[in-house]
DNA sequence: ATAATAATTAAATAACTATTTAATTGTTTA
DNA sequence: TAAACAATTAAATAGTTATTTAATTATTAT
């Protein structure tokens, strides 16, 4: 099991899990949201699997990411709520993030 | 300010802040805890202090750092529950000093 | 079977972080 | 004032993590 502390000191990695917590993902659904390739990306949902932060679920040639909310959403909340790292301004510029594309 | 999840993302910076739970402490005596050289130290104690995870205090030729306590008891309350670590001291320590204010 | 798709692993490189040795600053003591 | 001390900053190196390109695996569709 590797180290929470790690897994969610990586910025993108947080932005991974704030994506997750609206519904489960593909990497190919994720890899919109960032710069980088999808190697890159793949390397980081390993790193939050192996921190039990996400689970994965094979599906034909798709596989499906989803938080492991008893876990992230715990430390998610509990860096808003005491440092106020501001999930809902995240929320919402991931949502624009979204709706521009369209 | 300088990212609290990289502050904490490091074993020695969290096993500093769990040295500093019971009592403020010079570099000096902090470095005997570890296997590294005083500047190696001095960096971790700068990054937490950039986090706002720590205070610096000049006294003469020594420096004293404390835990900022409204910062740090809570992600040190979060090892707790999360690794076991014990905290006892350090919230008798945070609730007495509360106390006093009053 | 073959081609196309989704995602991964492998190998190399780039970028970043931690640690060290050496030099420096400021303070106390003799 | 000079020596000793506490701790730092600076510069270099070592070690680690992130990212890329290329190759591979597995699945679906033609």
């Amino acid at each position: 099991m590797e180290s929470v502390w790690k897994a969610v000191a990586d910025d993108n990695r947080r932005e991974i899990l704030m994506l997750l917590r609206k519904k489960k993902m593909t990497p190919g659904e994720l890899t919109e949201h960032f710069q980088f390739t999808p190697p890159a990306l793949s390397s980081h949902l390993r790193i939050l699997k192996n921190a039990d932060l996400v689970t994965e679920e094979k599906l034909g040639k798709n596989r499906f990411y989803s938080l492991n909310e008893k876990k992230s959403l715990e430390i998610l909340n509990y860096f808003e709520k005491m440092w106020g790292y501001n999930l809902s301004s995240l929320k919402e510029f991931v949502e624009n993030k979204e709706k521009k594309k369209k």
